[in-house]
DNA sequence: TAGATTGTTAATCGATTAACAATC
DNA sequence: TAGATTGTTAATCGATTAACAATC
């Protein structure tokens, strides 16, 4: 099974599992039923079982499943037991709240560099790195093998910090800001929006 | 149709297209294609069509949709064209980013208070609100008329934030933090985690 | 008109669910 | 053993897709 192209589905599913399994391990928890796992993730406990049997018996009847395990299996899965090094693009608050949190670290991303365009912000420290002027991201995406880029930014300097990373040849970035950007092919533009999530969950909560 | 509930899957489409709509609507834009919409949604045009068809025929064929009626249709069917009032809760990096952006206000959203455990950060401005302690919440929120909660803040201190909004009867609450927060009944308890999708959208770049 | 794009059909595929024997 | 929970079956339902006539 390893190595195939999981459906969308399924690889959506086995994304959010990781989530809820990787919250529980930090709260001390070593073993979760399907039914937990379930109730954390609003997904059917029929479900989960019958994904996570797809490959391989991980779990113990009448005890559930190993936490650290499944952590290990579905990281495994997804092929992301490697570190992914990132740029962070925009130290402003969004930028330093991401930095400054380890859910990034926590799925295998690692900040290897900070940029701003602003004069007064490079050299500021930023977690453990220096934040860059963005002029020199090239030379810097090449040194660190950086292999994604988070857009931190204002709406009105997205596309700009975009096309810095598209230049850089870095395929895979990730836009925290509400600008709408178009991908060259061969890069993937994917966008972030908490809000549409809370709009959902707000709908869901009423009906 | 207006009224009944919403299969799962066309609620979690809907506000995905409003997310992209809203983009486009900023880019300026008042027209649109399946097509268009299918590229930076990641959503099947037929599924597109079909589901907007599905609610009435919204577009003009050779044409596209109306972004602006779009919108309001899909905030109608979703019951979220009124604005509703949340409590934020941190007022740290990522609360400050949060009630700067207008993303939650795209989305029908308002902040109506700013809360902190802080006395440091008690009585600053934030955004149009002053930051208040937490012990007010109960009051502040049968003011407001409050129904949600947007916990920005530490793990450690999630559990405890969550608790206050329990107690003021703030039944719809968004987690922000990776803390594991199990939802009394009646209650929902969303926890949001940009990192998984990050994981996710990383996986189908590279399949 | 010519080109573009919707709305809709039909056929297939994957998701969902309840139920329960197997087994820790 | 008794209780709990997995792994799996079978049946249903909704999602997905290609294709194309209708029509702006």
């Amino acid at each position: 099974m390893a190595g195939s192209r999981l459906s969308p589905g399924i690889a959506a599913r086995l994304s959010r599992y990781l989530q809820v399994l990787t919250q529980t391990q930090k709260a001390g928890r070593s073993s979760i039923s399907s039914k937990v796992l379930s109730d954390f993730s609003n997904i059917n406990s029929t479900q989960i079982r019958r994904d996570l049997a797809a490959f391989g018996k991980f779990g113990k009847r009448g005890v559930g499943y190993d936490v650290g395990q499944l952590i290990d299996e579905i990281r495994e899965i997804m092929l992301t037991s490697d570190e992914y090094s990132i740029a962070l693009l925009g130290w402003g608050n969004l930028g330093a709240a991401i930095a400054g949190s380890d859910a990034i670290l926590d799925y295998g991303f690692r900040i290897a560099a900070v940029f701003d365009i602003d004069p007064a912000k490079v050299g500021q420290r930023a977690g453990e790195m220096v934040v860059q002027h963005i002029s020199g991201i090239k030379e810097t995406v090449l040194e660190r093998n950086i292999i994604s880029g988070l857009l931190a930014v204002p709406a009105k300097n997205a596309a700009a910090a975009a096309k810095s990373l598209i230049d850089a040849d870095v395929r895979i970035i990730f836009n925290f800001s509400d600008a709408l950007l178009p991908a060259p092919p061969g890069f993937t533009i994917h966008s972030l929006a908490p809000a549409a999530d809370m709009l959902l969950a707000m709908y869901n909560h009423q009906n």
